[in-house]
DNA sequence: AGACTAACGTAATCAATGT
DNA sequence: ACATTGATTACGTTAGTCT
């Protein structure tokens, strides 16, 4: 993706997150779960990051990346087989989709501010994304989830020129 | 310099919730 | 029933770390 245009004053892509350096234990014991699981629901992504004492979200994007990494590798770990196995194979009930996180809901007033932030940019960094998440006192995993959502359901209606944004939201 | 990989992006889809 | 929208998936890209 390409934005952080040129120099003459455009918009600058703001900072992302510190990356983090995870430790061998903490490196180990990321293996060790993903082999018995790769699809941790959020009650075994929750104990593993009290665990390593690594935060939770960073645990989800590690298992992302790290099945990417495996299928990459010709190992095949797909959700669908993982899924029917337990379907079909009821009595290995390890297998059994995990549930995922509880739906997080947005107020009115938490949405307003989230929607002014939106109209000024769509792509907020790491210290914006964390200022919204005192804000509103949403985590900012959440937040970073509804401007992905956000960016898919309403394309730029304040990017580049205002496509009239008062025709929206008929209530 | 190049390999590795956390962070982050899109697109599609599932699923909870409200109307 | 249907629309809206939070959560998860696959997969590609960007950029920090390490050798």
């Amino acid at each position: 993706m390409d934005l952080a245009k040129s120099s003459n004053g455009s918009l600058e892509r703001e900072a992302r997150r510190k990356r983090i350096v995870l430790n061998q234990h903490q490196k180990d014991t990321l293996q060790a779960w993903f082999e018995k699981n790769p699809y941790p629901g959020i009650a075994a992504r929750d104990q593993l990051a009290k665990e390593i004492g690594i935060p939770e979200p960073r645990i989800q994007v590690w298992f992302q990346n790290h099945r990417s990494r495996q299928r990459r590798l010709g190992l095949k770990c797909c959700f669908e087989e993982y899924q029917t196995q337990g379907q079909t194979n009821p009595q290995f009930g390890t297998q059994a989709k995990e549930a995922g996180r509880i739906r997080t809901s947005i107020t009115r007033s938490q949405i307003s501010i989230l929607v002014q932030a939106f109209e000024k940019n769509q792509f907020p960094g790491i210290a914006t994304r964390e200022e919204l998440a005192k804000q509103t006192g949403l985590p900012e995993s959440r937040i970073q989830i509804w401007f992905q959502n956000r960016r898919a359901r309403h394309p730029d209606w304040s990017r580049g020129g205002p496509v009239n944004s008062l025709a929206a939201c008929p209530s």
